[in-house]
DNA sequence: AAGGCGTGGTG
DNA sequence: TCACCAAGCCT
């Protein structure tokens, strides 16, 4: 058992202090999500889960509250094609969860009898299922106690106990050490601390510019007491225009509007394509060849969503969902 | 283990 | 307006 500089120790008397108003604030600010409601289920709370990794709450809603009415248990969604969970997914934006999350509703009829599991190891074993998101359906859906680490909670901590304007790039040991160091030892508390950490960081503690005047832990807040001193890396932004991911965005867009198989040059051909389809899909057409993509990587990003299995070509070449 | 993977709300 | 970046996962 080695100890690195890095780790931080914190006293007995902080850690009650963070306790007592964090989840004193969560209890009356805490967001009224239907995930959250009594009648949650493993499952409904699992396709939360899914849906949010990466995506903020008000763009999941509209798809969660479908997708739930559709397919409101892993039986249900596991025995539809895979192309109809893709679909349904629509502009959430990383369209591989959609297939991981059908994946795993399979997974979970053959070998957990339908039941969403409520263990972390089983959950883990999940396709599409990390570290986070085990620990929070163990969490939010069976009230088991487990820490959970997402983004916010790491910002909250780095923050109120490390002094830092962000946490690093990727989740350290220590960082992962300290959360449990901090973890309520009574279980309900824990379940509400899980919570509240991230909810915190949701609204208040957030990444640009932080509500502090409205935060129940500033007068504690070790980066308050520090000046706010500056992040130490500047995050590197994202690149888009011209990218990959752009290209295979517009491609599903094609793809989700088409409502039968398409010819393949439709996606592949950097020029004008001869085509009477619906509306929609000449839209989406457009916008694709708007991007005046090389032909070289119309062909890489086409073979790249066929190898993902988010597209399909049949004998005659055409494609589909 | 660093980098790929969508999309759009927001300051 | 237009970067920024978000309840990560996988390889």
């Amino acid at each position: 058992m080695s100890s690195s500089p890095n780790n931080s120790v914190v006293s007995p008397e902080k850690i009650a202090f963070l306790h007592r108003n964090i989840n004193a604030w969560f209890r009356a600010h805490a967001r009224d999500l239907p995930w959250r409601a009594a009648d949650r289920s493993g499952w409904s709370v699992m396709v939360s889960e899914f849906m949010l990794q990466q995506t903020h709450v008000k763009r999941v809603l509209p798809v969660w509250e479908t997708w739930m009415e559709r397919w409101p248990t892993p039986a249900d969604l596991a025995a539809v094609d895979s192309s109809e969970a893709v679909r349904a997914w629509g502009r959430l934006g990383y369209p591989r969860r959609a297939l991981r999350l059908h994946a795993a509703a399979q997974a979970i009829v053959e070998k957990h009898n339908g039941e969403v599991p409520s263990s972390y190891e089983e959950l883990l074993a999940l396709p599409g299922v990390g570290s986070y998101t085990a620990a929070a359906i163990s969490v939010f859906a069976f009230g088991n106690r487990a820490t959970v680490v997402d983004t916010n909670i790491r910002r909250v901590f780095g923050r109120t106990v490390r002094g830092l304007a962000l946490p690093g790039k990727s989740l350290t040991a220590a960082e992962m050490r300290l959360a449990e160091s901090l973890m309520p030892d009574d279980l309900e508390e824990s379940v509400v601390w899980n919570a509240a950490t991230m909810e915190l960081g949701a609204l208040i503690c957030t990444a640009k510019s932080p509500r502090c005047e409205e935060c129940p832990v500033s007068s504690g807040c070790a980066w308050i007491a520090a000046g706010k001193p500056e992040a130490d890396y500047v995050p590197t932004g994202q690149a888009w225009a011209g990218t990959d991911r752009q290209l295979r965005g517009a491609m599903m867009a094609v793809l989700r509007e088409a409502t039968g198989p398409l010819p393949a040059e439709l996606l592949t051909s950097g020029g004008r394509v001869d085509f009477a389809f619906p509306q929609e899909v000449a839209a989406a057409v457009q916008k694709l060849q708007k991007l005046n993509s090389p032909a070289e990587q119309l062909q890489r990003c086409f073979a790249g969503l066929l190898a993902d299995g988010l597209a399909k070509q049949d004998d005659a070449g055409r494609v589909s969902l």
